[in-house]
DNA sequence: TTATGTGAAGCGGTTCACAGCC
DNA sequence: GGCTGTGAACCGCTTCACATAA
């Protein structure tokens, strides 16, 4: 199955087609139109139908798409029909947070390894694991085969413990930081910063 | 002072760059270029240029940019030369580590009022705040005047207090529920998901 | 009739390349 | 000489509008 050139716009939007979708399913309902989901994602009709033509044909012409396939399909899309393991790393009140967090479940991740560098919570329990020593943690990771992670520690030491993870095999990490992490060219960083959100949306008021 | 229309992806490098000058500047560092930004953050250097040109004349030429000139123009442009003061809606795991969030400091915000529906947290004391009964909500936050919310609740509740926050006068919510929320169009929403980060990232992976 | 899938058109954002200024 | 500011060129994303299929 090779893989056609698609724009990140186009990926970045699909989880969110898909979140949507989900909660359609348990609701019950079972087709749904380019139209419908259009209003409620506040995204054209027309970018809906093109963002999913360009992985195949899910939907019948004058009915729609069928809930249930579109959700398996994009699943599919986004490589999450299987369970990702994620190792945290930081456990401190985000981490703790994100340890927790029941969001993971039933859309492709489980956080399966924690990490921490204080004595005080190395060895503790959270969330069904045991939270391990940081020093172990190229050791442990490469161990485990663990591709992703999650980083929830101070900035400065954000790049060193990101170089780590690479050396222990991690492509994609989530960061909690607020700093931009150099890393290889196959490995994949995504930016979660409150304080941006918020600066962002001041810009348009008064 | 008319607003020129600015692209929203203008807006939302803005932040970036002030964090990062906001690094710089503390490291004592008076001058930097488009060339040296564009390096640390990712972006070519005419992007830089280019948005920054669209709001005056901040650089010199041969020269570059003043740092500390730079960043007061950036706060300027973003609104928050003054603190703005944030309600936290939601004091489970994610409410928590945000109350305790120490990267709001010095970059325009304030947490400065709490609201829970539970009977055992209202009162408690988190953050030298004293947690509100979300019930109160709308009176609250009318009188305080807060025009900033965020909210960390279940997504299933979501709308109905983002409805209330928008009658209290409320003019941009961050919401990390995984929902998409209904606001007037003067009302501002950015979202936080990281189930959503995550699967961008797994798109890309094996 | 209804709603998808899709070339073509339109629009907007990014990059180029250089004039202008320090 | 060096770096910004900026029209112009370029590129890519979004929207349009309709042929197609159910």
């Amino acid at each position: 199955m090779e893989k056609r050139k698609v724009s990140d716009l186009v990926i970045a939007r699909l989880p969110v087609y898909l979140r949507y979708l989900g909660r359609m399913s348990i609701e019950g309902r079972q087709i749904t139109s380019s139209q419908e989901l259009g209003e409620k994602l506040e995204i054209s009709p027309a970018q809906i139908r093109k963002d999913l033509s360009q992985f195949g044909e899910f939907g019948k012409q004058g009915t729609g798409y069928n809930i249930d396939f579109l959700i398996n399909n994009i699943q599919t899309i986004l490589n999450i029909n299987k369970v990702w393991d994620v190792a945290l790393i930081g456990i401190g009140d985000i981490g703790h947070a994100l340890a927790n967090y029941k969001g993971f479940n039933d859309r492709g991740f489980k956080i399966a390894m924690l990490f921490d560098n204080n004595p005080d919570k190395i060895g503790k329990q959270i969330s069904k694991f045991m939270i391990k020593n940081v020093a172990d943690l190229k050791k442990e990771i490469s161990a485990s085969k663990i591709k992703i992670a999650m980083l929830s520690v101070p900035s400065h030491v954000a790049q060193g413990l990101a170089d780590e993870l690479v050396e222990a095999g991690v492509k994609a990490i989530l960061n909690y930081a607020p700093t931009i992490l150099n890393v290889p060219q196959d490995v994949h960083v995504q930016y979660i910063d409150p304080t941006i959100h918020l600066q962002i949306m001041t810009y348009y008021m008064e």
